[in-house]
DNA sequence: GTCTATATTCCGATAGAC
DNA sequence: GTCTATCGGAATATAGAC
């Protein structure tokens, strides 16, 4: 009689609890990225995991528990983890580097990309504080590093913050527009190896210290 | 016996019933704009426009029509009424002075920005064909206009298609993470002055052929 | 743990009085 | 034309058998 059957849902235990959560996560991720969270619904959600309405209850307390769960989870990888720019590196490389890595992740992550844009989109009720704290000072800091950079003339005097809104823009505008992209583009080809190229070309040209 | 009472809802006619038309309009952009059509209901937009629900309804067929013709309506403002690049002119004031009218478009009517913005992250279920037509078109066409100016040495060498995306990206990115960017900047200051000034200089930039 | 059946809430749409 | 009242379907969540 010590600490089992007091919470309400169990916390993942066995493997195959684990494996089960895991599913509906993927599912949900699936589902509320394209429809929202308001227009994505369990039973979508249960048939992306292969299980019934009242099974994916048992796991999670309601539609909005997974929500929450499934947004706090993408923000791990990608709020952002890859803002880390070196003062001691070599500038031109670290914010490349940094586009690159955000370019990969919007063709990796497409999904994360477009929940993350629908939850901002609908004025970021649940993550706020996020936005206003950790994700603050994290510009607060690389901006800081890259006006260094201006300082010293190693690269273009621009902005800094606003840079950063535009390597947000422009990367995540691949999974997000995606869509628009195809259509406009017509040909049914991938479209990032041109973007990552076109990209690091600009932003080159953007930051050369030199003109 | 002419030609009443056949058709199921009334077309604008009275003063009174445009402006209660546009009432409703007005009321669900609004409302669709911040809860994606899932979300929104129609009791919202009743209360926006100061109605009662089956006042709505007496006006529009249902909640879905309202949805098709707001949604008709903003693409003609905005798909894309400034993307027209006029081969004589001069190159990089035309390019800057588009990105200027799209920012200028973000800024005032960011509604209608983020309407589109969830349409295309949903998948486009009903600009599908608008977006793989007519702008498809606009975009071949103002694409070979840019190329044409690179191919001269009047701009530098750009991949034209992925330079209007950057633009729109860009841009629409002050409209619809509007939220996250006041939140990451903190102040509660106006982002357009300092974003209009960055773009311009940006693209200037990336466009300047002698380097 | 997993299911079928069902309770409950919400929302789009309609009926009908005025 | 506009309202109150309500129907009917859909979706979240629960009950209870297995």
């Amino acid at each position: 009689m010590a600490r089992s059957s007091t919470s309400a849902r169990p916390a993942p235990q066995t493997r195959i609890q684990k494996a089960k959560r895991e599913a509906i996560f993927d599912a949900a991720l699936d589902v509320f990225s394209q429809h929202g969270f308001r227009g994505a619904t369990l039973d979508m959600i249960a048939a992306g995991a292969g299980l019934s309405k009242p099974n994916v209850l048992y796991y999670f307390e309601g539609k909005e528990a997974i929500y929450t769960q499934v947004l706090a989870q993408i923000l791990e990888t990608w709020l952002d983890p890859m803002l880390n720019m070196d003062p001691a590196g070599e500038p031109l490389e670290e914010i490349r580097g940094y586009v690159r890595r955000k370019l990969e992740m919007a063709r990796e992550y497409p999904r994360e990309s477009r929940l993350f844009a629908t939850e901002i989109l609908q004025g970021a009720p649940q993550i706020k504080s996020l936005l206003s704290g950790a994700l603050r000072d994290l510009v607060e800091k690389n901006g800081q590093v890259i006006a260094g950079w201006a300082a010293e003339g190693k690269i273009a005097d621009v902005h800094p913050k606003h840079l950063i809104f535009m390597i947000w823009a422009t990367t995540q505008h691949y999974a997000d527009f995606r869509t628009q992209i195809d259509l406009v583009l017509g040909t049914g080809e991938d479209p990032f190896p041109d973007a990552q190229h076109f990209l690091d070309h600009m932003f080159t040209r953007m930051l050369n210290p030199d003109t």
